[in-house]
DNA sequence: AAGCCCCGCAACCGCACGTAG
DNA sequence: GCTACGTGCGGTTGCGGGGCT
């Protein structure tokens, strides 16, 4: 539309703000208000352009945000309202008090879509990605096996679920592998669970399941269950989870990536501790040791947002 | 200790949208 | 209806710090 641009290039400072510049935003917009941003910095005595002034403000300098790490709670919401709303930063930030739009696109970036990526699951359509999957490195002989003898028993999704459950693994030892036939129930060792850990004590938790639990699945559900009680989990992967304080563990609706704490040991539970649901705990400091997937029962399968993350307002 | 590399984050850029004249 | 303006939003960039060799 031919307009001008929100400032003039030359004279205009660009790049980082000096303490001397924040103070004086700050001060100015203490007295009067921004009211305008294009003619604020020149009565603030900036030589900023209007836009560079309420990003600084919005960004960085308001006196409600929040600084440092983000909790546990915001993260799950912030995956959640993703899932549901996209890039919709400033949507999502308003659903996050004292966080800004910027500073949640960018610890999706930076943190979230990476996590994601690495297991597999599209971090736009929050499902899971087989092209970004190996499959024969992850499932070695167990996938032959299951290509040559058992495909008529595996309904694709299954396989493709399953597939993406697995991304985070690196190696895979074939020799606790077995296919029960009889209600298509994929049976993995622990190992497959956990990141490469050379840690084993930190690698297996006293609560993890045991070698009896096993992958349950039929033609619509896959989940690990334990041979006592099995459970279901949807074979669509909406991501839904959530981090109880009170036990310092991660809780999961859906088959879906959790993000424990770092530097302690942390174990996932399903959301109905009876059914003996896993997964992954470790006390490994990196990101990628902190991924993990988590499955549960099938009393949970609807993804449920409390009114305060009512997002209809923005859709 | 020095150099290199990677990553996180603050800031910029350009476009979209609403509104006033 | 057209244009200019103000602001919001999402994508991208590049600096700086920290870790690694």
């Amino acid at each position: 539309m031919g307009r001008t641009p929100c400032c003039e290039k030359n004279g205009l400072k660009k790049g980082p703000w000096t303490p001397e510049e924040d103070q004086k935003l700050v001060d100015y917009i203490h007295k009067h208000g921004y009211g305008n941003w294009r003619t604020l910095p020149k009565n603030a005595g900036l030589q900023r352009c209007g836009k560079s002034c309420r990003l600084r403000w919005t960004n960085y300098l308001r006196p409600d945000i929040k600084r440092g790490r983000f909790s546990l709670e915001e993260e799950e919401t912030i995956i959640h309202l993703h899932s549901i709303l996209g890039n919709k930063w400033s949507a999502i930030a308003s659903r996050l008090p004292g966080r800004t739009d910027n500073e949640i696109k960018n610890y999706w970036n930076t943190h979230i879509r990476k996590r994601l990526l690495r297991m597999g699951i599209d971090p736009v359509t929050h499902s899971p990605r087989l092209d970004l999957l190996d499959l024969s490195s992850l499932f070695g002989s167990s996938i032959s096996h299951i290509n040559n003898n058992m495909q008529h028993h595996l309904n694709p999704e299954l396989l493709k679920l399953a597939t993406s459950l697995f991304s985070h693994t690196n190696s895979l030892d074939n020799s606790h592998n077995q296919i029960i036939s009889s209600d298509v129930s994929l049976s993995f060792p622990q190992a497959n669970f956990l990141e490469s850990n050379n840690n084993v004590d930190s690698a297996y938790p006293s609560n993890l399941m045991n070698t009896s639990d096993y992958w349950h699945a039929d033609n619509n559900n896959i989940g690990i269950a334990s041979t006592s009680s099995p459970c279901y989990v949807t074979d669509q992967l909406p991501t839904s989870y959530y981090y109880n304080n009170n036990s310092n563990n991660y809780y999961c609706h859906h088959a879906s990536l959790v993000d424990p704490p770092m530097s302690e040991t942390s174990t996932f539970h399903s959301n109905n501790s009876s059914s003996n649901t896993y997964v992954n705990g470790n006390n490994s400091s990196t990101e990628d040791e902190r991924e993990s997937y988590v499955s549960t029962n099938n009393s949970v399968l609807r993804f449920e947002i409390p009114d305060m993350l009512d997002v209809n307002a923005f859709v």
